[in-house]
Formats: C-alpha cells, structure tokens, sequence
DNA sequence: AATCGCGCCTGACGGC
DNA sequence: TGCCGTCAGGCGCGAT
C-alpha cells in the first residue's frame, strides 16, 4: 500500500525515463478509478512533453505544460514503464504512451487511486489545498506538530495520519514513528509535550527516510517502477509483528484497532 | 471546529 | 475442493 516513501520511489524510478519525453497519447481502458478520469484527458496530454515529475504528500505530479497530470495511487496502485506493445493484464486502467516506445501503466486493482488534471498551480488544487507539511521538509518539526495538537483530545496516532497536520504518514509508518519515539499511539494528542512531539517528528523523519532508502514497503502489492518490491517490510519494527518481541525491550508487541485501524505498539516502552 | 463513521473495491483468508 | 462471508486500507465526505 502505497505511502509516502512507496511513492517516492515510484517517482524516483520513473523520472530518469520519463522527464523530457513526448507523450505520444494516453490509453484509458478503466475510467472508473476513485473518481471517473477525465473523458477529454486524452486530449489534453496528446503530444505534450513531461517536463518534471515531482511529488506533493503522496500524489505524483506531472508537468505537462500548460497544465499538470496529478496522480494517486490510492492503496493497491503501481507505476510501470514497461513496453507500450505489452499486451495489459487485468488492472492495467491506463497507459502514457511515449515517444520512446515505453508507457507509464498504471495497475491498480482496488481502484482507489485517481488521475487528475490541472492548469492552475497544482497547489491550489482542491485535493492538494489543505494538505499539511512535507515531513522531510523544513517546515516540519516538533514545534509544529506541538502547536497542531494543542487540545486536540484524539490520539496520537490518528492525529498523524492527519494529512492537515503532516503528509504521507499513513497506518504502517505512524505505528513505526510512535514506537521509535516510544509514545503510546492511544495517547490524547494534545496531551503530549514539546520535547516528545521533537522526538516524534524525528523518528518520523528517520522511519521515512530509511523506507524511501530501502525502496518502499511492500506488504502484498506494492512495486516500484521496475516490477520489484520494495524491502523496508523487513525493518519494520512493530507493524504486523503482534505477538512478537518488542526490538527495544523484548515485552510483546500489542495488535489493538485505534481510529477503526490496525494499531501495533509495545506493551512496556511505549507511554 | 473537531471528530466520527461510511463507502469505494479487490484479493486474501478462514470456516465449513 | 470450492464456495462464501469478512476484512483491510487511503481518504474524501457527510453527519454529529
């Protein structure tokens, strides 16, 4: 399932490729995505270049001058190039065709993901507008998250997949920041103090950082642009590991649901 | 204003 | 073996 770092890779592993290619046309076989693609979108990339391929949260930008193709991957979708005369499987909804002979295929087979164009600033696009900070930016750190969650009285944990609070920490890495920081993910967000919200904003950039590094998680579907999977799975700590020893402290590692999601911390060194 | 709960969708999995 | 019910999961949206 695609979160930030999974996306990161994506567009890490598609850029070299498809920065400064010509788009030939765009293939829509599946335009029931999360939101229907747009019918005149085929139109609209028809032999336009890609001048950049960057990333807001977790949505991939594509600049296509006069506009921007933004996509989503939502929970199941991947990213290929792969050659455009390769016959499609079942959930290949659309293919960037390139000048090249490659395309960018999109395989998404919950179809949770979206496509949408632009030709305003990409910013100021509804589903980007709100969106909090970039959590291996600048702009981000404990001080912010502190004043975020002053009398916030949800827990930590939801507090964080809060994409108005910070971007691309979804279910797997805001297990992994908490238990790294040792904060119990049921604890009141605005009951936790300045210098652990440091300590958390920290670990969040550390868990990111070495996911993106070790090219994404992948628990059933993710793949990277060039078909592999990527292998942060095994440096998880907690996620998925109920039952198992905590790695700071040996004590169990807890499965609860917390916000109607799959919560997993250390019984012992998580307050 | 903050928070909760729903629904989209498929594949995996467990029970029988 | 095969059928069927259940569930995860990102995230926008409507309800509270």
């Amino acid at each position: 399932m695609p979160e930030l770092p999974e996306v990161e890779t994506t567009r890490r592993g598609i850029a070299p490729h498809v920065t400064g290619q010509r788009i030939v046309r765009l293939v829509v076989r599946e335009p029931r995505l999360r939101w229907p693609v747009p019918a005149s979108l085929p139109d609209r990339l028809a032999d336009r270049r890609i001048e950049e391929v960057s990333r807001r949260a977790k949505y991939l930008l594509l600049t296509v001058p006069p506009g921007t193709l933004i996509l989503h991957l939502g929970m199941s979708g991947s990213l290929r190039l792969v050659p455009a005369v390769r016959t499609p499987a079942r959930h290949d909804h659309l293919d960037l065709v390139l000048a090249d002979g490659l395309c960018l295929r999109l395989t998404d087979p919950r179809r949770f993901g979206s496509v949408h164009w632009t030709e305003a600033p990409p910013a100021d696009h509804p589903l980007l507008r709100g969106l909090g900070p970039e959590p291996l930016a600048d702009a981000f750190d404990g001080d912010w998250l502190y004043t975020r969650s002053r009398h916030r009285r949800s827990a930590v944990k939801p507090f964080l997949m809060n994409a108005q609070n910070v971007v691309g920490v979804g279910n797997i890495y805001a297990s992994e920041a908490l238990h790294l920081a040792g904060i119990d993910p049921a604890r009141a967000a605005g009951r936790i103090g300045r210098e652990r919200y440091r300590e958390l904003a920290a670990a969040i950039r550390t868990v990111l950082a070495a996911a993106i590094e070790a090219g994404g998680t992948t628990l059933r579907d993710f793949l990277a642009s060039d078909g592999r999977p990527g292998y942060f799975r095994h440096h998880l700590r907690v996620y998925g590991r109920a039952g198992e020893p905590c790695p700071r402290c040996a004590a169990p590692i807890r499965l609860r649901v917390l916000g109607q999601r799959a919560t997993y911390d250390c019984v012992r060194c998580q307050h």
